[in-house]
DNA sequence: AGGTCGACCTGGCAGC
DNA sequence: TGCTGCCAGGTCGACC
């Protein structure tokens, strides 16, 4: 999916384009991305006014005049675009009483669309560590949380239950400005590195932030549009190019199925 | 109990 | 051209 800084740019986009707006209909083009019954999502979902987006790691909860929240994991190629022209992969578009209308798209359908009462009853939500740029994700939660762990730390960083948030390309872009491995182990990383971990992680999301993420294959913003921060990438998907350190060879390794980038000079 | 591995899907691309 | 195999931004349940 999207990771934070792209699910935050979409966020922010509907924030401006669709709040207060009010939902007319609702048409389901495939539900294989609904956790519930087709029916009962739109009943929930027609004649409801948006009077907030927020975004709670990869997930967005679009605030209902009902008092429920319309839950959209957009998972890896899930796209939420305002007035976009509907395509082969528009799995379901709302449209609302003032002719505007909302589109989700998504290829791979591993996205999952739900409206619930409490945020309790989504399984992501119910594991979901802390965000980033809160409080509670600071030098000793971190230091704290690895010295229990033996796993690797990209595979700590990827982990929703440690930060919320994070995912593949900026687990790589994290470590490379930290010069930590990627295979170095949970329980072997310093109290000192704890805080680079945290330092670059919130510098790295929030530069990606500002740059309206990063678009490899399917990711667009809520205004269909791509995010640039590709341009700035200094390892992920850059296997063979030279280090923007040292000038050795970006190494591509996989760890628990998943790619992983890395300078194998400068991070140790 | 901590940690890893498929499954869930579609489609683009490289190689033959 | 057309086939095969590999790869892709995430999550979750099954299994070791």
């Amino acid at each position: 999916m999207p990771e934070l800084p792209e699910v935050e740019t979409i966020r922010r986009d509907l924030q401006r384009g669709i709040l207060n707006k009010i939902i007319k209909r609702v048409h389901i083009f495939d539900s294989r991305i609904l956790r519930q019954p087709a029916k009962e999502i739109s009943q929930k979902l027609s004649g409801c006014a948006i009077e907030a987006v927020v975004r709670r790691g990869k997930a967005l909860a679009l605030e209902l005049s009902s008092g429920e929240h319309w839950i959209v994991q957009v998972m890896m190629t899930g796209q939420l675009i305002l007035n976009g022209p509907r395509g082969r992969h528009t799995r379901l578009a709302l449209d609302f009483t003032d002719g505007d209308c909302l589109l989700y798209n998504d290829q791979r359908v591993f996205g999952q669309l739900r409206v619930v009462a409490d945020f309790q009853d989504v399984p992501y939500f119910r594991i979901l560590g802390p965000e980033p740029f809160d409080d509670a994700f600071n030098d000793a939660y971190i230091a704290a949380y690895l010295k229990k762990t033996k796993r690797p730390i990209k595979n700590v960083l990827l982990d929703p239950g440690f930060v919320a948030g994070i995912g593949n390309i900026y687990a790589s872009e994290i470590l490379f400005q930290c010069r930590i491995s990627p295979k170095r182990r949970g329980h072997r990383i310093k109290l000192s590195e704890a805080a680079l971990l945290h330092q670059h992680t919130n510098a790295v999301l929030k530069q990606a932030i500002a740059m309206r993420g990063s678009s490899m294959r399917n990711y667009l913003d809520g205004a269909g549009k791509k995010g640039k921060f590709n341009q700035r990438l200094k390892v992920y998907a850059r296997a063979g190019k030279p280090c923007a350190h040292c000038g050795s060879p970006i190494e591509r390794i996989v760890q628990a199925g998943r790619s992983t980038f890395y300078c194998m000079k400068c991070q140790i």
